[in-house]
This record gives structure tokens, sequence and C-alpha cells, in this order.
DNA sequence: GCTAGAAACGAACGATCGTACTATTAATGG
DNA sequence: CCATTAATAGTACGATCGTTCGTTTCTAGC
């Protein structure tokens, strides 16, 4: 890797740190490039506008949720070791940042803002919940879940439940939030197995 | 009401709107002042610093909050009405704004950005999140909810539906995204009616 | 209808925003 | 090792940020 690809990473990295705690609008240039000892001018020259280093930070956070959550989900085996992987490789991932996740942040942040990073945002969104959706449909094949389970509104409840977990844990700092939603989650399961009740 | 006091609350209405779609930080006194044709000073005179702005929007919020969510939901009969009158009058709620939810946006926004605007926003969020599991404590003592129900766990369940679906109108702008709701809550009720199963 | 006080304004402050230039330093391929 | 290119820094621009201050316009009570 050259040189200039190798700082590039390493602002997209702190940048992506800082985005998630302050906001892809309220994160700064200056700032930035303040935390990272550099100049305004010799970071910004990396990219040629501030959309585009959004967009790069974006793409860059992408990479780091492949790498830590999706790759490792799909490697586990189809059916429940699958949907638990999901369950707890996405619990370390957002763990593992000071801010949480950082789509998380980024998605509620941008929704109302028209133009190209909320598009990139949506977008990777619709693909997360679609996965969502396939390894729900992974263990229904396997006869893990029930045959009828609908997987879209199965992806759209547990994404509720990693939502409200995000609050709990980031804005409430409640130290209940852990064992709720590891409750919560275990619930889930079991009524996707057993048929409908009612 | 005094002249200073009505255009305050004028202000105020609109800061809550500006807020919700650019966030509490994103919102800019200038463009406040624009919006509502009066000048910088003349708007910043009311309150006497941008925090104090963004305070006094919260507890404005809480107010037409109170009036078209919380009285109501109350004033319907514990148990069952109650139960759906908190999911219909939250849809209202959020559906009569457009960039949806201010309490929802703005508590994502600043779940990170220590100070007191946070702090006010999660004593809110605790305290919705307390009136949610009481609502849900009307309903087991009716015994329209089974006796063993968790209330502090299907508060943060409910709530995560709620998330979800804000996700999936405002920023995936979803057709699907409000039957799909419906059916999740209607899923919710049966099941905290019937005994766990498994 | 006059007057005291409230409310709104205009102009300006220093700071910082994103961005554009030019100059300087560092890395790299022949 | 030198020449070329890439990477970083410096400076400055116009715009806007939150905030202050002095002035003007309006409102309310007597």
């Amino acid at each position: 890797m050259s040189k200039g690809n190798a700082t590039r990473t390493a602002i997209l990295e702190r940048a992506g740190q800082l985005a998630t705690e302050v906001g892809l609008e309220g994160m700064t240039i200056g700032r930035l490039a303040d935390d990272l000892d550099m100049s305004k001018s010799g970071l910004f020259a990396h990219f040629r506008s501030k959309e585009e280093l959004q967009m790069q930070i974006i793409e860059r956070q992408r990479e780091r949720f492949v790498e830590a959550v999706i790759t490792p989900v799909l490697q586990a085996p189809g059916g429940e070791p699958r949907v638990r992987a999901l369950f707890e490789r996405w619990l370390e991932w957002r763990g593992s940042q000071p801010g949480g996740c950082f789509f998380t942040a980024a998605s509620f942040e941008l929704d109302d803002r028209p133009g190209p990073v909320r598009d990139l945002l949506a977008s990777m969104q619709r693909e997360w919940l679609e996965s969502i959706a396939r390894i729900a449909g992974s263990a229904v094949k396997r006869g893990y879940f029930r045959a009828d389970l609908d997987t879209d509104e199965w992806a759209h409840e547990y994404y509720g439940l990693m939502l409200a977990y995000h609050l709990a844990e980031q804005l409430l700092r409640d130290p209940k939030a852990a064992p709720r939603v590891r409750r919560s989650f275990e619930q889930l399961l079991t009524r996707s197995r057993a048929a409908a009740a009612a």
C-alpha cells in the first residue's frame, strides 16, 4: 500500500469513530485534522469534498462490517448456529466501538437529509435487512424455524430489538440492557421455532 | 399570552420541526430566523444561548407529546384498549410530523454527547419506557396479558418495533412499513396474552 | 395618549466552517 | 541518486456559526 493510501485509511478509521459520536455532519474537517495531527488542507486533499469524505467513511465502515459480522456469520452453518452468530457478532461489533454501531447512528441522523450520502446508507440498510431475512430463511429451510415464518417481518423484529438495545445502552446507559436483549432474543428464537400460538 | 410568549412559542414550534429534520445541533439560529422572517438577534434574545433554545424545544415537544399521546392513552380504559391506544396514538403522533418522532431523532443524535441536553432527553426516555411498562402492567392486572409477563421487557420489545418502523419509514421509505408494524404489533399482543409457548 | 418596559432589529465580534490555491517536503521508479 | 510525482503544509477566501451590544420599534398599564 502506498503512503497515500495508508494515511487515507487511517483518516477514514478515525473519521468513522468521530462520525459515530458526533454525526457525519457534526464531524468537522478541522477537528478531524487536529485529532490526527495533520493539516486541514493535507487531509482535505485526499478527498475533494466533505461529501466525498462521508461517502468513503461509509464504504470503509461497510468493509469493517463485512469483515467483523457478515463473513463470520455466513461461515457459520445455516440454521440455528447462523442465527445465533448473527446476534453475537453484531453485539461484539457494536460493543467494540465507543459510540456503538456506526450505521445505526448514521441512519437516524441522515434519514431526513436527501442526497447521495443518504441514498448510500439506505441501500446498505436495505441489503442488511435482506441479509437478516435470508439468515432467518436458512433456519426455516433447515426446520429450525417453523415453515410459515414471515422472514421479512422477523428481520424487522430482530432489528427492532437491536435498536432498542442501542438506545438503552447508548443514551440510557442502562446496565440491564445487555441481559434484557439476550432474553428478548431467546424468546424470539423460541417463538420462531414453535407453531404460532393462537 | 403576552406578545413575547406568543413569538417564543411560535419559534419553538418551528424549531422543533427543523430539529427533527436536521438535528438539534444541525439546526442553526440563522436558518431558523430566516424561516420565521425575523432577525437572528431578535430570535436569539428569547433564549440566551443555543443550549437554552434546545432545552426549551425539548420541553415544548414534551408538552405536545403529553397532549397528543400520553393524556389520551391514559384516558383509555386500562387493559386492551389502553394498549391499543398506545400504539395508535403514537403512530398518529409520528405520522403528523414530516421528520417523524422528534424524540426518536433527538435521542439517537445526542446519545454520545454528554451535557444537560442529553441528560434531559435521557430522563424523558426513561419516563416514557416506564409509562409503557405501566400500560402493559394495566393489561396484566386486568387479565388481558398473562400474569407472568415481564413488563419491562415488553416495553423494550414494543419500543423496538417502533424504532424499526421509524427506520423503515423515514430512511427506507418502505411502503410496506406500516402494514408490517401493525402485524408485528398484533403478534406481540397475541403472545402477551397466551401462556408462553415452550 | 403618554410613558416605562418589552421586543425586535442591525451591525459587528472572533471563531470556525468547507474549499481553493500555491509552496514545500517526502516518497518512488528508473 | 536523481528526477518525477505524490503527499502534506501554509495561507487565505467568503460564508456562516453563536453571541454581544446599542438602537429602534412596539406594546401595555395608567
